[in-house]
DNA sequence: CGGCAACGCTAAATCCATTTAGCAAACCGG
DNA sequence: CCGGTTTGCTAAATGGATTTAGCGTTGCCG
């Protein structure tokens, strides 16, 4: 890295001889502490002035090996490509600078192996606590944390050895699936699941909701209507159109459980008449702005991002080891669900 | 729970202790180095599992100081948004990793103080070098970087005081209104920009493109029909609801300046009949997975992220001090041109 | 006028990793 | 068996900011 070999950045030590005075003084004044200290304000308005005109610049690296206080709020996740990791990120962002630190963002595209890197590079680089983002493993994560002693919380996807926020993607999915079973005319309508990864947790759970909110209408959700296609777009568009084929048609209620399946879903459904998607409705556990108006009904639930990264500050904040709490944070419904004409 | 020590974490000095070495010794070992310095094989290797065992992370805070590297890359930018940034960010971070950096990201959500007070801070964090994006002033945040002398490039908009990186504008909207002309049988059509902001570098540049396409067919284009409604998804559907009004319809063809604004029509356009968008056509200046799947035709441009990256990573890599040239890097065809039949 | 406090500031230790200079012991050739 | 080299390691300085202990003055009280 050809770095300008220009002239080093200043220092309290350079600061100090401009002006006639002693590191320790300037680091008072500096700190602001300097009345506590007895410094003469005509030297600490010297030593500020001096400060301001050689444009001084802590430097963290050295302030922090001493306080053993960095300043850094580290947090991983998988992505910013949809809006509620991009939202996770600037809420987590805005919180931390609130709180007086220096956010530290770092996207893994969920590989295990980025994960354990990063986690690593941002202990080694002192972050005071870690935000741990959609990671289908965090253990070995958590225990490095624990290892370094730096607090952590699970975000979305939780784990049994931190405190962890997830949405309530039980309660969510039956709310969702109740909104859809309201506007369906037919007596005994077919409901179909798509997306996400067997034996993931959102994926049961959501499972788990869609089915209790048939259930309790006394709908039969054989194992056959339940599609863990994953999340690659492609393969949810493959697995829809498979769907779509073998009933001759949409089912009447479609409950796509992210984003990104949907992504693949749109692109089958864009090839289908406007008719083929009269008395079907279809719900998505996520949001975003172009989809909520597409050209046919979809209703959308938007996780509560402010209020989960606010649990784990708080988590943070009132951290005490060998406890790992769990939170599910309720989803709301999509700006969407509220505009779409009836 | 590998810590032997519950409270601080393990240092050299604590590894040296452990195996009866000298804190020098283990520095050499861990850092690979310990060969040129004719440290024995089974010296390093009782250092290398004492370090194994107890769990020990370098402090990059130490290290930073005393090699005056601190292994950071920093990089700011508005928000994660849309496709755009996060792919910037993305984008950037696999690059900096790939480079040996720890990447670090902060949004500033387009507020030039935040900006400000990030920049600094992540000069205090002695960041080695900064890619400053989307930023409508860089000049101040480049004086910082070099008051500080760390190198910095300008990426989106550029700035007169470093290396900047932007998509080519202006041919990319030559481009687009092209593409849009093709299709169009009418002969003398009506065509209109919509979004930005008066004077900002993006905005004029784009309009100067679309003018010059239209020119070279000898299509009038009237100041009225150029829209520059700000970015704001709300003023946009306004503005291009106003539009619909007075010509009685949609324009033969609309230019829309990005994904923001697009939003705010595309909330306009629900409320349209598909017979509305006959013989009408859409460019945007900016690409988004779901935009792509709207039920009209919208001809969408990706922005060479990837490419952007590369050539500002090279700027800092070459770094002059002094040497502020621009790139423009043209954009591409999102997907969705290339499958939308026709 | 001696003693003590208040005042205004500085010296030096500390945080942790890196690196140069150099020491003691083993070893070798003659 | 002595001078010289090689081997294997360590002491100590360094980087920049913080903070405690303390030093020299002046001012005040008795």
């Amino acid at each position: 890295m050809a770095t300008a070999k220009g002239q080093r950045r200043s220092t309290i030590y350079d600061i100090a001889t401009a002006t006639g005075t002693s590191p320790a003084t300037v680091s008072m004044v500096l700190n602001g502490t300097w009345q506590r200290y007895r410094i003469s304000e005509a030297t600490a308005t010297r030593i500020l002035d001096a400060a301001r005109t050689i444009g001084y610049n802590v430097n963290m690296k050295a302030r922090g090996l001493r306080l053993a206080r960095s300043g850094l709020a580290g947090m991983i996740m998988p992505h910013y490509r949809n809006r509620f990791f991009a939202g996770l990120s600037e809420t987590f962002e805005a919180g931390a600078r609130a709180r007086g630190f220096c956010p530290m963002v770092v996207s893994t595209q969920r590989k295990p192996e980025t994960e354990r890197e990063v986690v690593e590079r941002l202990l080694s680089h002192q972050v005071e606590f870690l935000f741990i983002v959609g990671v289908a493993n965090p253990d070995p994560l958590n225990e490095l944390c624990s290892a370094a002693n730096i607090p952590c919380v699970n975000i979305d996807l939780p784990g049994a050895n931190a405190p962890s926020v997830v949405t309530d993607n039980q309660g969510g999915a039956r709310m969702l699936t109740d909104i859809l079973l309201d506007k369906i005319a037919a007596p005994d309508p077919s409901f179909h699941f798509l997306g996400g990864v067997a034996g993931e947790y959102a994926t049961e759970e959501r499972i788990a909701g869609f089915s209790q909110a048939l259930a309790s209408r006394g709908i039969a959700l054989p194992e056959t209507h339940i599609h863990r296609c994953g999340y690659w777009p492609p393969t949810a568009r493959q697995s829809i159109e498979h769907l779509h084929d073998k009933l001759g048609g949409l089912p009447a209620g479609l409950f796509i459980n992210s984003i990104t399946a949907f992504e693949g879903a749109v692109q089958f459904f864009r090839a289908l008449p406007p008719q083929a998607f009269e008395g079907r409705f279809i719900g998505c556990f996520d949001w975003d702005p172009f989809a909520a108006f597409l050209p046919f009904p979809v209703t959308m639930l938007r996780q509560n991002v402010e209020a989960m990264i606010e649990q784990g500050f708080s988590y943070i904040e009132n951290y005490r080891a060998g406890d790992h709490p769990l939170t599910k944070v309720p989803p709301q419904l999509g700006p969407s669900h509220v505009k779409v004409p009836a």
